[in-house]
RNA sequence: GCGACCAUAGCUCAGCUGGUUAGAGCGCCGGUUUGUGGUACCGGAGGUCACGGGUUCGAACCCCGUUGGUCGCCCCA
């Protein structure tokens, strides 16, 4: 490669052959599982007002200030190109009036952008799938966006996972719920490690999932968030656990689950390889390969009326990663032309197959005596051969002996 | 932001304790062979050994720096 051919950027991916049919696999799935829930298509720009991301953070955390790609348009105005789907599809909710939808159930699918360090399954270019029900308070909304995700899950084949569910319980739950947190964790806070520390000040709930052995002793006897939730709250989670169980759908509680930011509400769920699993070992470092929550107070936070609202997402590149490469579809026929004259008759013959619905490839370049080797490499139903004149024949078929095959050949032998 | 490991042909890699002109397989190009045939053989193109400095009689190999990659920590909307 020469010094003078620039360079992707950091974090970005080239996807290629088998991968990227992987990739297209996850996407068509899910598009397929999402017309059966009743899902409705939306698409959005790829980038907002900064602050439609900044408020729905909270402006303080380290996110908006460190992994956001931010810049300045010509107006001076301050753009970010989205790390997430859920703000963007909010303020859209809010400034089409999608109101009058409600509830709305949308999904999309597209890149997302977070500056963060590459690793395996994380990207500064990413991509997700995306599955929101805005304006529904009702747990059984949570309960058919699971089991929408359950579902698929399934139908990509990926079976070691498992769905971990966690309840936040409403907003007074969880004040109660983090206070005690920090009561605790504040008594024993020089034993805990550096990082701990500093959550115990930033984002307390985030204890519960460190990593660090200097923390563990200290996890196993901390408040639990069910000796802090309401009537309500204990209700609604109730509600959400016996919905899944009459609709099939496994699950683990998960008590140390959170969300550091404060608009959850209620239910708030991963997806996570089984340990010792294969999907869990293609996945490295990362864990969740789909997750999600109530979100009931961000609405609020873009300035719209108090909406409830729950979704997930997925990050496409895992799921692909759990899929494992797959194999490029089969080509319907190939038509080699050993004989240059030929070339014209195999350029009519290519056009009719494919307007006959034949996916269908033409080799007719470099050294006419190893083009039908080459064409032999490809995987096809049928070979079709354009041969050299001295040996009669004006046209050469190779079938695989499948439907297709025959059909092929009948539509090229009967011009 | 922090840390570990890595960088040789288009791809995957070999290259010994530093020692002539840096190799293989695959792929690519050409030729011979075969002729319902994914064969076998011959030849060719393609490398500033990531980049810059240092040590040495001599560096792909040792040292320092830079860039890039991989994996992990932090963070994870």
């Amino acid at each position: 490669m020469s010094k003078k051919t620039p360079q992707a950027i950091r974090g970005t991916q080239d996807i290629f052959g088998p991968e990227a049919e992987a990739f297209a696999h996850v996407v068509e799935t899910f598009e397929r599982i999402r017309r059966l829930y009743r899902f409705r298509r939306v698409e959005m720009p790829v980038f907002e007002r900064t602050e439609v991301f900044a408020r729905s953070l909270g402006e303080t955390t380290d996110v908006v200030s460190k992994e956001m790609y931010s810049f300045e348009d010509r107006g001076g105005e301050s753009l970010t190109l989205r790390p997430e789907f859920t703000a963007g599809i909010a303020r859209a909710y809010l400034t089409n009036g999608w109101q009058q939808h409600a509830p709305l159930k949308v999904a999309t699918h597209g890149p997302l952008f977070r500056y963060e360090r590459p690793q395996k399954g994380r990207y500064r270019q990413f991509h997700q799938i995306d599955a929101e029900v805005i304006g529904a308070g009702e747990p059984q909304a949570d309960v058919e966006l699971l089991a929408m995700a359950d579902q698929l899950l399934r139908a990509l084949g990926i079976t070691d996972v498992t769905l971990h569910l966690n309840t936040l319980g409403d907003g007074a739950s969880r004040e109660a719920w983090r206070a005690a947190l920090v009561e605790h964790f504040r008594a024993v806070r020089g034993e805990l490690s550096e990082e701990s520390q500093e959550r115990l000040e930033k984002n307390p709930l985030r204890i519960l999932d460190s990593k660090d052995p200097r923390d563990k002793p200290f996890l196993a006897d901390a408040p639990k968030i069910d000796d802090f939730l309401s009537d309500e709250a204990q209700a609604f989670f109730a509600a959400v656990t016996s919905g899944l169980d009459a609709a099939g759908v496994k699950w683990v509680r998960a008590p140390a689950l959170v969300r550091g930011l404060d608009y959850y509400r209620h239910t708030a769920f991963e997806f996570i390889p089984d340990a010792g699993s294969a999907s869990a070992a293609a996945l490295g470092a990362q864990s969740t390969v789909l997750g999600g929550g109530r979100y009931d107070g961000l609405i609020e936070s873009l300035g719209g009326p108090p909406t409830p609202a729950v979704g997930w997402a997925a990050g496409i590149e895992r799921l692909a990663m759990l899929v494992g490469a797959r194999e490029e579809p089969r080509a319907d026929a190939v038509i080699v032309v050993e004989n240059d004259a030929r070339l014209a008759d195999a350029i009519a013959l290519l056009g009719r197959l494919r307007q006959a619905g034949f996916a269908s490839e033409l080799l007719a370049s470099g050294s006419p005596k190893k083009r039908f080797d080459k064409a032999r490499k490809i995987p096809a139903h049928v070979l079709v051969s354009f041969p050299v004149a001295e040996t009669g024949e004006t046209i050469r078929l190779l079938g695989d002996g499948s439907p297709t095959a025959a059909a092929l050949e009948t539509l090229v032998r009967g011009r």
